[in-house]
RNA sequence: GCCGGAGUGGCGUAAUGGCAGCCGCGCUCGACUUAAAAUCGAGUGGGGAAACCCGUGCGGGUUCGAAUCCCGCCUCCGGCACCA
């Protein structure tokens, strides 16, 4: 029982700092392995440290904090930790620009953001923090990178990277501005270097076949990776090349169409082209390989973009027609997929189709629609057209074949797997499987990153850095203006080293790797964060992981969380981990954007959470971002209405002035008490069921009635019954985990004892939420005509009777027999004449 | 362009096959006040005096019944492998 006599004013500003200073240093959210306790593991993508959190963070921590709050009421050993992902290319640029170190500015930064997660009452278990970036998480990095050396997944080979030829120097596809250099403003081009991979693609199969039990993933976001992963069968065949030893080897996934390939088209950058292309032919095909290279792969892929290719001079033989057919190359054809290089079938392909128009190159049909051949066969999409008045359609759709030789006849299907047999018996092809998905460029040539554990010795070649010698550490004393190489391979300190085989002198590699690569593997060092001896003990992975709940950015959807999950493989595969997925459920939020656009500091258009804390208070900044719409939808961010939210908190504080009998166990039973429990039960079913299901919004809004129905009832009866007293302790309850500082301090004011975030969650109970009246529509030729209350328990055949008998039921009959009446127990009659 | 998602009052949204607009913002009117702020109360999709009609981006379909399911289109957002 608590009194106030001076009704006290909510002041955010007074109260949060203590509860918060109170949290922290009772470890609330301090957790170790406890075999009795069910586990949750639940985590928020940790952020880069850009030094501060704006609102789409604040949605994201938000989030992760009521799940953590949460399951812990539900008594669960929850662990949740918070992390930086602190490497990139933000420090760097920084260091260019303003000349401040990323060693110095990065742990400023994380200084700055943990104060704001602070601030806005959001508990982790800080003694499991860690960063990216410092040596002792990198040694790690450095270590799974040896693993994956080791078990033949990392390997070198040569690829392109942008190049700003006037700063001489590699730029990421973010600093590539209408195919300019950002800095500069000239023309980037390619240039090919030697760099790092993990081979990624061993792992598609595993990866893609795994989705169908991510259970408890978004679908969309399994339909990306799926479609990422871009599994498809086919054939690669062989094209004999007049001239030379080598045939081309093509992919496709439409083998069946080859009596229809009229030419073959290479990428630009297939190794072939050199060799093949004829004198007369050399300046043209020389001058379109440049051209393409500038382009990005989202110009070269766009099929609104005109055609554009090169003959190369050379034929090929088709291997079933056995016609002589010329070589083309055009830029809408990509080394990295499949075999670099295509039959073409203007026939039966959109894209070739137009190519063929264009340069004057035969078309020949091969598949012909067939009426009827499945129902559904009528749609436009797939019809033959006939386009710039060709005399020969394209047609993409099923049907059956024709001008095909032994195929001819055949439905398509057929026709797939009889021409690959075709192929295989006569060794000119086979039936393959291939794959979207390309090996994972891990090679930055940057500074901020973890190097990469490699020596070249001029006499043993590649050899990894022996682990008692990891983390090859990051100079401290580096150049950081653009020039020529990575800037790590102007510290000859860091480059000179011997090599460990022979000890004679070597260099190290001076690549660091990929920032994904640090994020990969992070909630599996949270598990054993302090570990020495190890990147994490195989014990304790084993208690924590997976990963129960994770929630993040839909942005990371596809690379991220396709990385993460490639690493357990791996992982598991060594036997480090006992699982084979990372993430149990995910959740991806949606973005919180300004003026149409991302909140990035790069956009300039970022609302700072200080801000929002500062003036209302971190329980209304909480609230209100909550209540903003479905979290997983984008959100276009405006402050009007956080005042709304401000003014509920108020409200809800006024609601626990005066004499409130906590802990009463008589419950008086008139008409008012039993409506207000019943309201109460149906908060505590709503909130638990909208927080299980990321509703938040429409938690908020079950509490803001739950809230106004107290009001209503303690304007009229007053706070000293027994049924405003239960209500009051499950609002509070109920809101913790939303707005953890005004409940912990109303608790308290009702004389609660402990923390009210190591309370029991609210337990639903039906009988008290029961009804004994409903409402039923009747609706009359699908429109809603009248209303009628009904017993709870009234029949169908009550229902109907009492429907038919209302005035306005009888008015819009107007005379006429029912002919079909639909029941929908306890909600609706329909009656349709 | 390709892959994924979203479009509902003046605004954020609710309803995911069964009452369109819950909850909140804004606005209007009223109470309290010397006055204002704060607070409290009433109202608030459009048309119509009313009965009632219309209405969930656009066009079609399925159903007794569609914001919700299906087909086609338009607009906006995210990802597209070196932002993280």
């Amino acid at each position: 029982m608590s009194t106030n006599d001076a009704p006290e004013r909510y002041r955010p500003q007074v109260i949060e700092p203590v509860w918060q200073r109170t949290w922290l240093d009772s470890h609330m959210y301090f957790v170790e392995p406890d075999p009795q306790k069910r586990k949750l593991y639940a985590l928020v993508m940790f952020p880069y440290p850009s030094g501060d959190l704006h609102m789409g963070h604040m949605r994201n921590y938000t989030i992760g904090d009521v799940v953590a709050r949460y399951y812990t009421m539900l008594g669960y050993n929850v662990m949740n930790p918070m992390g930086w992902d602190a490497f990139g290319l933000p420090a760097e640029n920084a260091a260019i620009q303003q000349g401040i170190h990323p060693a110095v500015r990065t742990p400023d930064n994380i200084d700055r953001m943990k104060e704001q997660f602070f601030k806005m009452g959001i508990v982790y278990d800080w003694d499991r923090e860690l960063a990216s970036c410092f040596p002792d998480y990198y040694k790690w990095t450095q270590w799974l990178f040896l693993l994956f050396y080791e078990r033949g997944l990392a390997y070198r080979k040569l690829a392109p990277a942008n190049w700003c030829p006037k700063d001489e120097t590699v730029l990421a596809n973010e600093q590539v501005v209408d195919g300019r250099c950002e800095r500069c403003g000239t023309e980037v081009t390619k240039k090919d270097l030697t760099q790092w991979f993990f081979r990624i693609t061993e792992y598609a199969e595993r990866l893609l076949e795994s989705l169908d039990q991510l259970e408890g993933w978004p679908d969309r976001v399994r339909t990306m990776q799926r479609n990422w992963i871009g599994r498809s069968t086919g054939a690669e065949i062989a094209f004999p090349l007049s001239g030379y030893d080598e045939p081309v080897r093509v992919y496709t996934t439409r083998p069946d169409t080859i009596y229809g390939a009229t030419f073959l088209v290479l990428a630009p950058e297939h190794p072939m082209v050199k060799q093949i292309t004829t004198d007369k032919q050399r300046a043209a095909v020389d001058a379109y390989v440049m051209q393409a290279r500038k382009e990005s792969e989202i110009e070269r892929l766009s099929t609104d973009k005109e055609k554009t290719g090169v003959f190369t001079g050379a034929y090929a033989t088709n291997p079933m027609t056995g016609d002589q057919i010329p070589v083309w190359i055009a830029d809408y054809v990509l080394v990295t997929y499949g075999t670099g290089a295509i039959q073409a079938v203007p026939g039966g392909d959109e894209r070739d189709y137009d190519f063929a128009l264009k340069y004057g190159l035969p078309v020949i049909s091969v598949v012909e629609p067939v009426e009827a051949v499945e129902s559904g066969s009528n749609d436009p999409a797939v019809a033959p057209v006939y386009k710039n008045g060709a005399s020969v359609p394209v047609y993409t759709g099923p049907g059956v074949m024709v001008n095909s030789g032994p195929l001819n006849d055949m439905l398509t299907g057929q026709s797939k797997h009889a021409v690959i047999s075709l192929l295989e018996a006569e060794g000119k092809g086979k039936g393959t499987i291939n794959y979207r998905l390309r090996d994972w460029l891990i090679s930055r040539q940057r500074y901020w990153g973890a190097p990469i554990p490699i020596v070249y010795c001029p006499d043993c070649g590649e050899a990894p850095v022996p682990v008692e010698q990891l983390p090859v550490l990051l100079p401290a004393d580096v150049e950081f203006k653009p020039g020529g190489e990575s800037p790590l391979a102007r510290v000859e300190s860091f480059v000179n080293t011997t090599c460990p085989r022979c000890g004679g002198p070597a260099r190290r590699e001076t690549d660091t790797m990929d920032t994904f690569v640090d994020s990969s593997w992070y909630f599996l060092r949270y598990c054993d964060p302090h570990n020495a001896e190890a990147p994490f003990r195989r014990d304790l992975a084993d208690y924590w992981m997976a990963v129960d709940q994770y929630t993040g950015g839909v942005e990371h959807a596809i690379l991220h969380l396709l990385y993460s999950r490639f690493f357990t493989k791996v992982l598991a595969d060594a036997g480090m981990v006992g699982v084979q997925e990372p993430f149990k459920r995910l959740f991806t939020q949606g973005m919180i954007t300004k003026d149409g656009a991302k909140m990035s500091k790069s956009k300039g258009n970022v609302v700072p959470v200080d801000e929002m804390v500062e003036k209302y208070g971190a329980d209304t900044g909480r609230l209100f971002i909550l209540f903003i719409g479905p979290p997983e939808d984008d959100a276009e961010w405006s402050d009007s209405g956080a005042e709304g939210t401000y003014r509920f908190l108020h409200r809800v504080w006024r609601l626990y002035e005066g004499n409130i009998s906590i802990g009463s166990a008589h419950i008086e039973t008139e008409q008012a008490d039993r409506a207000l429990l019943r309201q109460v039960h149906l908060t505590i079913q709503k909130v638990t069921a909208d927080i299980e299901r990321f509703h938040f919004n429409t938690a908020v809004s079950a509490v803001m009635i739950l809230a106004n129905a107290m009001q209503s009832y303690r304007d009229a009866h007053g706070t000293q019954r027994a049924a405003y007293a239960e209500a009051a302790r499950n609002l509070l309850l109920l809101m913790a985990p939303m707005a953890p500082h005004i409940t912990e301090e109303l608790w308290h004011r009702l004389g609660g004892h402990d923390s009210i975030h190591r309370q029991s969650w609210p337990q639903f109970d039906a009988e008290l939420a029961a009804s004994d009246v409903v409402t039923l529509v009747i609706q009359v030729n699908g429109k809603v005509r009248d209303k009628i209350e009904m017993p709870s328990d009234v029949s169908q055949e009550e229902a109907i009777e009492a429907a038919l008998q209302s005035d306005k039921v009888q008015q819009h009959l107007n005379g006429k027999t029912p002919r079909q009446v639909h029941y929908v127990p306890g909600r609706l009659v329909s009656i349709v004449t």
